[in-house]
DNA sequence: AGACCTTTGAAGAGC
DNA sequence: GCTCTTCAAAGGTCT
């Protein structure tokens, strides 16, 4: 069976974890530059499991306790390997969770282990993702996943371990700043990952689309856009650019729904919001200034994430753009041509070096990334309670 | 229960 | 060719 399901022993000769890793063994600890501590100990099980999701035993195909799932699903005809004598190795939208697997608690740790088809990824008969609108099965092959996903999945782990952070939202943040401070070479690492992850997912499903999924998502797509900072107030971003700002509408400068895209769309929300000079001046200054302090900061994150500024004044919302750069570590594209203009010099400081910032208890809001005491803004690194101990200044934390 | 948040990259659609 | 949109993972939080 295993021969008829590609899941051999040999397999196609090379797993893909050989593959992945020129030989090398995975579970290595990370490079030094990406300041990683060593594993910690847990002190009820002793050393931690290594904490990449998909090591050997992800890509090696061990045979256990799911192993009648995963028959059964290989032999499904439509799911079949494409050519039968090929047996590519599981890429990992199809490999298990390590949520699943990683279970500390799971009644058969033993055989649940990585690299087994889980009901999540496959779906079951009951999932409304199997079923299309006839009520027939058609599985959801979900997308390969890319360079930037394998190494959330690979550094996520660490990364809750040292960090008293543990909203994906916010670890997410902090991955992405360690993603750009990767090396070029450990981020080639990743996207040839990702690019065999695809060629190996071509080979699984010739005919599947990208565009099969799409629409799992409407539902949030559409909340999205009733939300006011829609995607419509980029119209003047995206028609100007950053550089001219002085010609996005009003509206848009402030951050509010872009009235000349509404021009354009008929009896919409456009129509019932009043006339465009209406809304160009009906707010009050006060209002004003208050948005305008809110678009100052979000502006400068986004127009110059690089630039060695602290944000002295906070917006209440917790990050200032949440579909801008980040703003926290400088990007390559950001360095080339890192700018501030000028009249927000009262607004945000260069940050000299060891510069003292105040500090708020750790975990006080996790997602709050701009929050200084949450995060390193310098470095991505997590500020641990540990840090958080300067006694001199007790109500601050150092930042270098 | 299910959407949301947040990240980057791939891929498709539309212009 | 460019821009925009969607979806991959994750899990705590919110509705």
């Amino acid at each position: 069976t295993a021969d008829k399901i590609g899941l051999g022993a040999g397999g196609a000769g090379t797993s893909l974890f050989s593959l992945y890793n020129n030989g090398q063994h995975f579970a290595q600890p990370p490079p030094a530059h990406m300041g990683i501590t060593p594993y910690p100990i847990d002190p009820k099980a002793g050393l931690r499991p290594p904490v990449y999701p998909f090591t050997a035993s992800q890509y090696s195909y061990h045979l256990g306790a799911d192993f009648t799932q995963m028959a059964t699903w290989f032999t499904t005809p439509s799911l079949m390997p494409p050519h039968p004598g090929l047996t590519p190795p599981l890429p990992h939208s199809l490999v298990a969770s390590p949520k699943a697997a990683d279970l500390p608690h799971s009644s058969h740790d033993n055989h649940r282990h990585h690299g087994m088809l889980d009901a999540k990824t496959l779906g079951s008969p009951h999932d409304k993702n199997l079923l299309d609108g006839k009520g027939e099965k058609k599985p959801h092959i979900k997308k390969p996943l890319n360079a930037f996903m394998l190494y959330m999945k690979e550094m996520r782990a660490q990364v809750v371990a040292e960090c008293t952070l543990k909203e994906s939202a916010a670890i997410n943040q902090i991955l992405g700043r360690k993603w750009h401070a990767l090396s070029k070479e450990e981020q080639a690492k990743y996207y040839d990952m990702a690019r065999r992850e695809r060629q190996i997912h071509m080979q699984m499903y010739p005919g599947w689309n990208a565009r099969d999924n799409y629409g799992m998502m409407k539902k949030k797509k559409r909340k999205k856009e009733k939300s006011v900072d829609g995607a419509n107030m980029k119209k003047c971003r995206a028609r100007y650019g950053l550089d001219q700002q002085n010609q996005w509408c009003k509206p848009c400068r402030r951050k509010k729904k872009c009235i000349r895209y509404m021009e354009g769309e008929e009896g919409e929300e456009g129509g019932s919001s009043g006339s465009i000079e209406a809304q160009e001046s009906d707010e009050s200054d006060d209002e004003i200034q208050d948005d305008n302090i809110h678009d100052v900061i979000s502006d400068v994150n986004m127009a110059s994430p690089s630039n060695n500024f602290q944000m002295l004044l906070s917006p209440s919302t917790s990050l200032a753009s949440p579909s801008g750069p980040p703003s926290l570590m400088p990007s390559p594209a950001s360095l080339a041509s890192p700018t501030t203009p000028g009249d927000l010099k009262e607004v945000f400081a260069p940050i000299p070096p060891q510069q003292l910032v105040p500090r708020i208890p750790v975990g006080t809001n996790p997602r709050d990334l701009n929050n200084p005491l949450s995060v390193n803004q310098l470095t991505g690194q997590c500020i641990t309670a540990s840090d958080n101990q300067n006694q001199e200044h007790p109500a601050m934390v150092s930042v270098t």
